[in-house]
RNA sequence: GGGCCCGUAGUCUAGCCAGGAUAGGACGGCUGGCUUCGGACCAGCGGACCCGGGUUCAAAUCCCGGCGGGCCCUCCA
């Protein structure tokens, strides 16, 4: 890492001049900076000696300006030499991922569209870093709307639709049963014998259940191969139903659980109290978690573990984290929710009204439908392109922002041709990529920079940083935005510095491949699809 | 009633963890350039830290109190 080796060379220097001050990143003023209210600038900026480096007294300020055209050198040849490992690091942590995690037998919606394009996002970022990553799908595959699946799939279920359209098929016998209910209540009676009959392990209905389940993924997986995404598992809460009635013991025993009229409270020092086992002796949804939690410590021994999972839930994991702690799982305190909140989209309004779902399928058709509009409006269409692009436009949207925050989606501003938008990115790509096509890679020398040049070189260097703070807070819209300003610089450049036939064309071509690299990394790191032309 | 998250121009967004120099972008609007190394481009103009206190030499950033929006608080997940 280029800019952190002349980090540790300034610092070095500082300490040797006695000066203890925090050295900042800097965009304005130079490269870094530090506060010099209490300390004689100008002496430190004089005595100050560091190869390619110089110090300026300015202000209430010590600013370091980096000597690109002596650091350029060292940068381009080392992100030429490093191609795609350039930014990487050998972190070497096991980290254990839980994202996207769908309900067997329905659509995925917005929401697990949101999870898991970050929570893919977090998995190549953690990966990119030298970690071992174990990608888990937690399966919502319990409860007993499954005894009412089962039963109105027996009843009017279609074989061949469900092999064709395994979760279309279930939603609509799924919809008939709740409306068949309203004739016949008795059906509601035998849905749950069915369910509790699925619970002891009857055979037909094991069997049904684990059809659905398979048919469920193998859907599933089309929209994970689009986005890119990839599991290790695909676990779900119905295997850890056994276990949670032993971790209820377990509570009770450490003595923060106890029995009222009949149903078992867990009692946990800084959370609200909460029901762990009903009155029927089944468990909830914080008792499995609570179970699935301590089997993957035992099974994986992880140095950290992120959930991702919608904002909504926030108290729900607190409360996991804490009785964990409380159960004296050191481990505990290595568990993170990766909380986000809910996309808007312009239709919802009127589609919650008449109580249908958008499904993610529908959401990135669309888009691509749109980006399609947008081609032939300048008369460039082409159908893989369009796909591309949309795909692009829906994971870059989402990624593009703070996780903590809403994602409204309007169609006409992701898909715009100007702006914070994947069609821009994935053009300034195009750029790169055709001048590289129609160039070689010489020896170079770098001098006489252009402001452009410098720009760019500076933000070239800033990307393993970026990775790394990426990380370190679990927020990958860090990496978009210095996407989309390492694409902002480019076009600058390209803008202003022609680069085939130039007499700085060895140089330029350098640049010009040393960005395309790092674009390449950024699009990977996203989890967003290149286009090779527009 | 209690808790958590968000609040930056007409609209969207960065910065907040770790307080410092003129709050960085984008869209739309207006003006201009260029038709290329594939213009889905580039340059310029105007416009913003929800309110009130506090801490500090210094607050968008930290603390307290409001307001607005969202979410969550026992037998759903």
């Amino acid at each position: 890492m280029v800019l952190g080796e002349i980090r540790e060379k300034v610092k070095k220097e500082l300490k040797k001049l006695g000066v203890e001050k925090e050295l900042k990143r800097s965009e304005k003023h130079g490269d870094f900076f530090i506060e010099a209210f209490d300390l004689d600038g100008e002496e430190i900026a004089e005595t100050f000696k560091v190869e390619g480096v110089k110090a300026k007294a300015e202000g209430n300020y010590v600013n370091f300006y980096v000597d690109w055209e002596y650091w350029g050198k060292r940068l381009l040849d080392k992100v030429l030499k490093e191609g795609e490992n350039y930014g990487r690091e050998k972190m070497g942590k096991k980290v254990v991922i839980e994202y996207s995690s769908p309900n067997v037998a329905k659509p995925m919606h917005v929401g697990h569209l949101r999870n898991t394009i970050l929570g893919n996002s977090l998995c190549r970022i953690y990966e990119f870093m030298g970690n071992k990553v174990i990608k888990i799908n937690w399966l919502g595959d319990t409860g007993t709307q499954f005894g009412k699946l089962i039963l109105a799939y027996k009843l009017w279920g279609n074989e061949e639709e469900l092999e064709k359209n395994p979760i279309k098929e279930l939603l609509r016998v799924y919809v008939k049963f709740h409306e068949e209910v309203e004739k016949d209540p008795k059906l509601e009676e035998k849905a749950r014998e069915i369910y509790a009959a699925l619970e002891g392990g009857k055979e037909e209905f094991v069997e049904l259940w684990k059809r659905f389940r398979e048919l469920s993924i193998r859907e599933f997986k089309r929209i994970y191969d689009l986005l890119g995404a990839e599991f290790d598992e695909y676990t779900g809460e119905s295997y850890y139903i056994e276990k949670a009635k032993k971790v209820v013991e377990e509570l009770k025993k450490k003595g923060l659980a106890y029995e009222k009229e009949g149903s078992v409270i867990l009692h946990v020092e800084g959370v609200p109290d909460t029901v762990i086992m009903k009155k029927d002796g089944t468990t909830l949804y914080l008792t499995r978690d609570l179970a699935t939690a301590i089997d993957r410590y035992e099974k994986y021994k992880f140095d950290l573990m992120l959930y991702v999972v919608g904002s909504e839930q926030k108290l729900h994991f607190r409360q996991l984290f804490k009785t964990l702690e409380a159960m004296g799982y050191e481990w505990a305190k290595n568990c993170k929710h990766i909380s986000y909140g809910l996309i808007r989209l312009p239709e919802g309004k009127i589609s919650t009204r008449k109580g249908r779902v958008i499904t993610a399928e529908e959401v990135i058709n669309r888009s691509v439908e749109e980006a399609g509009k947008v081609m032939r409006g300048i008369g460039k269409f082409n159908q893989e392109v369009a796909e591309k692009v949309g795909l692009a436009a829906v994971i870059y949207s989402i990624l593009k922002v703070d996780p903590e925050k809403f994602v409204e989606f309007k169609w006409e501003e992701m898909l715009r041709l100007k702006g914070n938008t994947a069609p821009y990115l994935l053009y300034s790509y195009v750029r790169a990529k055709h001048i590289l096509d129609k160039a070689e890679l010489k020896e170079f020398e770098v001098k006489g920079l252009k402001e452009q040049e410098r720009r760019l070189l500076k933000k070239l260097s800033l990307f393993p940083l970026v990775v790394k703070e990426a990380l370190e807070r679990n927020k990958p819209n860090f990496i978009a935005n210095y996407l989309y300003g390492l694409c902002d610089d480019f076009n600058r450049f390209y803008e202003e510095c022609q680069v085939l036939g130039s007499e700085k064309e060895e140089f330029r071509v350098a640049l010009v491949s040393c960005t395309k690299i790092v674009l390449e990394n950024c699009f990977k790191l996203l989890g967003m699809p290149l286009v090779e032309k527009m």
